[in-house]
RNA sequence: UGGGGCGUGGCCAAGCUGGUAAGGCAAUGGACUUUGAAUCCAUGUAUCGCACGUUCGAGUCGUGCCGCCCCAGCCA
């Protein structure tokens, strides 16, 4: 289902797909692959990955793959890659037994073509040091110059490299090297590694091997086995590509197109793993699934659905370019979906006590309140209402300030669904700190609307004392104070950048009684507040609630100024 | 000073073989509103990095320059 026919590709990288398929380079074929290292995990980073690769093969109804490039036993463990595929999955991709592959599932036939390149005098095994081959290699700007190695026998060659397989030599001894040019401006050229040794138990083949290929050689491979079309990465592999093809042409084996795009950076936030792992280890946040991190599985707990993901991947589009997207794309995209989705709560976050004075002691009211004000399908909950209740602290201004119209000494205002309330009276402490209000309520506005028409601009939520559920309601912020968490005085680093508030716990929240019973996961709008989740902390005594993301607060920017 | 890339409004980003700048986000104004939400209208700003050049005409071609990013792991 080529659905791209008659209008222009969405970015270059379809641009090109197009026309290979138009010239039937590939035999009319788009097979692509997302080829993770099983040795973190994913964030929106990777997603924006995902999204490209497989979205991409779905869009020209091709194929596509889950690879694990474990070539490097020493970082890579079985439970990383279960988090992957399970996060993948919640993405709603589809990989499972038919198409998830494992690079060290080809470790013989990698090993086979090794000495393919050895036969061709295009491999040999190398004696020096590490720290020798680095002085062997150049500069940027001074060419390398040949290992003393570099010129052994076929015979040599195949007796060592076979022996380095065998497990006779330590780490750091010998390594096999292609034998391309130590001259080559492109560093990536001057005779890379392809293998070195490693006595290391690997999570899949054990010790079956002490040697293990390098990136460089075993990607392309990889790609070629499995028949990949288009093999799409980002922008720190466009240098690597002559080395992806040199390898691939010297076997003469199925050739892959690699294609390099830009990386997803979001204002705020920070993405590489080593960044990622500081502030999971130096406990800034609860784990790899706190909600405050760009993880998959951070946003989900914050309440991101894979949909929003996936359509602020879309949005983002595909580019060349360096570039770092606004957080608030980001958002968008959820708040657009949760608007449509999530029936609406109220709660009261900052409870104000509100006393109706004329309300009768013991009554109790329900009022039938729509799920969503645009939706009557979502139906409608019973809320119960009496004579305390609780409103939002700052939907209470005693010297109001301009074009504040909730709720105020001698002002009138709606509460949602129920009665038109005046505040008569304001109650405070002996530190003058104010404790409840009193008000009247009008009976004639039941409902919230009155047979005399007047109008009452404010409508605030409220919850009902005696019904209410106590919950905690975590809100956050974001992780950094800076849009570039980098941005930081010399000597220092993005640590220095970190937001103390990017969680403030509200402990003494109040919510509709409807609410009791919501499982983890379970999305709603809190009234005028914003979208939030039910955390898995969710227990039978207590409720908590994660701040997914705030409504626009129009009222909130006009004040900012 | 080597090589590889990139440079279009505040942020992303289209712009095919040159014909006179899409769209989204953000921002702003207004309408509507029992969420100051949503929705709906409306709005702006682009020396298309700079300079020459080719052309009737260049974001699109050429040359030069400037700026930014990546590469010297037996990581991926």
């Amino acid at each position: 289902m080529t659905e791209n026919e008659g209008t222009a590709p969405r970015d270059f990288i379809r641009a090109a797909i197009e026309e290979d398929l138009k010239t039937g380079r590939f035999g009319g074929r788009v097979h692509t692959r997302f080829p993770p290292e099983p040795n973190g995990y994913l964030h929106i980073g990777h997603a924006k990955a995902i999204c490209i690769d497989y979205g991409i093969a779905e869009d020209y109804g091709g194929k596509y793959n889950l690879r694990f490039d474990d070539t490097n036993p020493a970082k890579e463990e079985v439970e990383y890659a279960q988090s992957i595929i399970d996060d993948i999955r919640w993405l709603g991709f589809d990989v499972g037994e038919h198409n998830i592959f494992y690079a060290s599932d080809y470790f013989e036939q990698m090993y086979q073509w090794a000495e393919v390149l050895i036969k061709k005098g295009l491999a040999y095994v190398d004696d020096l040091s590490p720290d020798e081959m680095r002085e062997y290699r150049g500069t940027l700007t001074e060419p390398g110059k040949n290992s003393p190695y570099r010129d052994r026998s076929v015979e040599e060659n195949l007796d060592l490299f076979g022996r380095m397989r065998a497990g006779e030599f330590p780490e750091e001894s010998r390594v096999l090297r292609a034998k391309i040019d130590m001259a080559s401006p492109n560093i990536n050229l001057r005779d890379p590694v392809m293998y070195r040794i490693l006595h290391r138990e690997h999570y899949r083949t054990g010790d079956k091997w002490h040697i293990y290929p390098m990136y460089d050689w075993a990607h392309g491979l990889e790609d070629s086995i499995e028949g990949v079309t288009h093999s799409l990465c980002d922008l720190g592999y466009e240098d690597h590509r002559p080395l992806y093809d040199w390898f691939l042409d010297a076997l003469g084996i199925y050739h892959p197109q690699q294609l390099e795009f830009a990386r997803l950076n979001v204002t705020y936030t920070v993405l590489s793993k080593r960044f990622l792992l500081r502030l999971v280890n130096e406990g800034h946040v609860r784990g790899w699934d706190d909600p405050r991190m760009p993880t998959l599985r951070g946003l989900k707990r914050r309440g991101y659905t894979p949909e929003s993901i996936v359509d602020f991947c879309d949005r983002i589009g595909i580019a060349k370019a360096n570039s770092v997207v606004d957080i608030a794309l980001l958002e968008h995209c959820i708040r657009e979906e949760l608007n449509e989705r999530a029936p609406r709560a109220m709660a009261v976050l900052e409870p104000l006590k509100v006393i109706i004075t004329n309300y009768p002691e013991d009554q109790v009211e329900y009022f039938d309140i729509p799920n969503h004000p645009q939706k009557p399908e979502m139906g409608t909950r019973q809320v119960p209402f009496s004579r305390v209740v609780y409103i939002e602290q700052e939907d209470f201004m005693e010297k109001p300030a301009p074009k504040y119209f909730r709720l105020a000494p001698g002002r009138e205002v709606r509460l949602a669904g129920a009665y038109y309330i005046t505040c008569v009276d304001v109650v405070k402490d002996a530190a003058g700190d104010i404790v409840e209000l009193h008000c009247t309520y009008d009976p004639e506005s039941r409902g919230g609307a009155t047979p005399d028409g007047r109008k009452v601009k404010g409508t605030i939520h409220w919850v009902s004392a005696a019904h209410a559920l106590d919950t905690e309601v975590r809100m956050y912020d974001y992780l950094f104070t800076k849009e570039d968490p980098g941005d930081v005085p010399e000597g220092q680093d993005f640590m220095a950048n970190l937001n103390p508030e990017s969680l403030v716990i509200m402990a003494g929240a109040k919510v509709e009684p409807g609410l009791a019973g919501t499982k983890p996961g379970d999305r709603y709008q809190f009234m005028r507040k914003g979208y939030f989740c039910t955390d898995p902390d969710t227990t039978e005594e207590k409720l908590v609630f994660n701040l997914t993301v705030s409504l626009r607060d129009s009222w909130a920017k006009a004040q900012q100024q």
